[in-house]
RNA sequence: GGGGUUGUAGCGCAAUUGGUUAGAGCAUCGCCCUGUCACGGCGAAGGUUGCGGGUUCGAGUCCCGUCAAUCCCGCCA
């Protein structure tokens, strides 16, 4: 790589003891200067690192006056001599750290008003380094994530490609459907009344890729979806996506698996034991609790039910009473380790998921059991759930008793909060993970009807079908997500390709064949036309990145996040138009424009 | 839509729990300094305590509302 121009003939992380006595030219931002009076020095930094370098006023008086007024961040070309510092004025700290560049010439290229804040401050608050992003990039390690993004995308291609994979840009200016997140809309100026929609996902364009025969597609695909934002989640966001014909799920769970452990490799270097463990949605809900396990500790549920079938403790039976279930969590060696506080967290967190109350017991030394409902528990339900849990003196049991899912979910995440606390997390390690089998449908209490877990075009499983009309809560579909350390980096599903198949399944959905026409249309007669068997999967990029570079929010592998409201600080985004803009698309406001910029 | 945290000088913080003129550091500006690397020293300037109400003789501090950032619940096929 050459960065040679009239402005440098290095970088400023490149010069060294070999470089004595040659005469270079480089250019950057003054990371930091400092004029003794006798001696100016002034630490120069480009993308790649620092170079020192050197005035001395009485040799050379001209460029110390113009060295005097430089401040931090201007941006200089300057050229000079290389040469070496005294032997105890070496530092190690820094790659360029022996050298030192003695100046011949100095050009200001620009200067630059005072920081706003201090950029290497880490302290410094995260609106005003959204406000100066550009500034936060220079210095924070952000630019380090986008390079690092920039690497995964870069072998994530590769691989594509070297599987015979075409990568295709599919529309941004996109068709509303009603499933799903809330659409980004944009109105149409040609068409009044009418409103294009940004694409939640490019679903519906990569499956009639599949019907045009590309067989193998990729996307590095930009998704927009407006829901309330979290640390991982973000409007506009990016997703890997990928969709093959004439595959089952093994297939498509062999490309990503691929995708994944090069990217583990030539990005971390850290080769990935293949294949991923598997589990079905079932298995990892009753033993963790959730539909994404974090694997990296052990701690597994345990349904209870069954020892607590006559149990005279009114928080057991009623739950059992109601179809619900009792399940259990054991805490190996905590119950000196948990304080009240801490059982009072974790009761609060069971709460937040929905449980009504957690059941703490603590095993004494001598088998015995204390804690909020031990005088509840018989001496045989004692003796069968010490067994049962293969308990021991100072082990500490969690339990809640609820319908299945709540009791599973909500104690699932007890299980995190408790193995945080307890450290019981193995940090370095990424853990990779199959979820497959999801269910098919879900029961929408608003709405009263069934809704598709994953989308209206995921198969259900071949021996499922029967099912479909006689219990459809049950029907597992042909759906999978990847799981890395307790994180969703992904999912997928094969498509239904049958129109009587897909019939049935709106059917399902309580929507009308007029409805189904109405919204799906074109994608039905598409699949009307020989669609191939196919299926695919997407991947969260920003998320997998965050993984990767340990940040703590998807904020900081984006180069311009917008805040937890959806505004971007820096450009001031959204904001209000002008009123012409607003009559050229025929559009009236209904309530007067907020602008966030006012506020 | 709901809950938590935070908001004092350009920046990150302090202010003895309601009591005099709201402080020091970094940055800024001026002067000094020959081996620094977050250089150092001396000096100056810098404030409607996010905003709006209220309680009080007196509010940065207590109360209510509001705005913004952030974390979470709902939501995110």
């Amino acid at each position: 790589m050459s960065f040679s121009s009239i402005y440098r003939t290095h970088h400023c992380n490149e010069l060294g003891s070999e470089h004595l006595g040659q005469s270079v030219r480089l250019s950057g931002w003054v990371n930091s200067s400092r004029n003794l009076g006798g001696l100016i020095f002034i630490d120069l930094r480009d993308r790649e690192g620092i170079t020192q370098l050197f005035i001395d006023p009485e040799l050379s008086p001209e460029l110390a006056a113009k060295a005097k007024e430089i401040r931090e961040e201007w941006v200089l070309a300057v050229a000079g001599t290389v040469r070496a510092r005294p032997p105890e004025m070496i530092n190690s700290s820094r790659k360029t750290g022996a050298i030192e560049l003695e100046l011949t010439e100095l050009e200001i290229l620009n200067r630059a008003k005072a920081m706003p804040y201090h950029l290497e401050d880490p302290s410094s608050s995260e609106d005003l380094r959204l406000k100066y992003r550009y500034l936060d990039m220079r210095r924070s390690g952000l630019l380090d994530n986008l390079r690092l993004r920039h690497k995964v995308s870069k072998i994530i291609r590769d691989v594509f490609d070297a599987n015979g994979f075409i990568e295709v840009e599919t529309p941004i200016l996109s068709k509303s459907t009603p499933e799903g997140a809330r659409d980004y809309l944009v109105p149409s100026r040609v068409h009044p009344g009418c409103f294009y929609a940004l694409p939640q996902a490019p679903q519906q364009y990569k499956q009639l890729l599949m019907v045009g025969g590309a067989e193998k597609y990729f996307q590095i695909a930009r998704c927009f979806r407006d829901e309330d934002l979290r640390a991982d989640r973000q409007p506009e966001f990016t997703q890997v996506d990928l969709e093959m014909s004439f595959v089952e799920q093994d297939q498509i769970i062999d490309i990503v698996e691929q995708l994944l452990s090069a990217v583990m490799e030539n990005v971390l270097n850290i080769e990935v034991p293949r294949p991923f463990r598997r589990m079905t949605w079932k298995e990892a809900m009753c033993k963790y609790g959730s539909d994404k396990p974090d694997l990296r500790f052990a701690l597994e549920l345990q349904d209870i039910s069954d020892i607590f079938k006559h149990s005279q403790f009114k928080a057991f039976s009623s739950a059992l009473e109601q179809g619900g279930v009792i399940m259990a969590l054991k805490a190996e060696g905590q119950a000196q380790n948990c304080s009240r506080k801490m059982l009072d967290q974790f009761t609060e967190t069971a709460r937040l998921y929905g449980a009504k109350g957690l059941v703490w017991l603590k095993v004494e030394v001598d088998m015995s059991l204390s804690g909020s409902a031990a005088k509840f528990i018989g001496d045989e339900e004692r003796a069968e759930l010490l067994r049962q849990l293969q308990a021991n003196g100072g082990d500490l049991i969690l339990i809640v008793a609820d319908t299945w899912k709540v009791a599973c979910e909500s104690l699932g995440r007890v299980r995190i909060q408790l193995a945080e606390f307890a450290g019981l997390i193995r940090e370095k390690e990424f853990n990779f993970l199959w979820v497959t089998e999801f269910p098919l449908l879900e029961w929408d209490e608003d709405n009263q009807r069934f809704a598709a877990v994953h989308h209206p075009f995921t198969s259900p499983m071949d021996e499922d079908r029967q099912l479909l009309q006689s219990k459809p809560g049950e029907v597992r579909a042909k759906a999978y997500d990847i799981v890395l350390n307790g994180v969703e980096l992904g999912g997928g599903s094969i498509r239904i390709h049958n129109p009587e198949l897909q019939a049935q399944m709106f059917n399902c959905l309580g929507i009308s064949d007029q409805e189904a026409q109405l919204l799906f249309g074109h994608i039905l007669e598409a699949f009307s036309f020989g669609a191939p068997p196919h299926g695919g999967l997407a991947i969260g990029l920003d998320r997998l990145v965050m993984l990767l570079s340990g940040a703590k929010s998807i904020r900081d592998v984006i180069a311009f996040p917008k805040t937890t409201k959806a505004s971007c600080l820096m450009s001031n985004s959204p904001s209000v138009v002008n009123p012409t803009q607003l009559a050229e698309l025929g559009l009236r406001l209904a309530t007067p424009a907020q602008n966030p910029e006012d506020s």
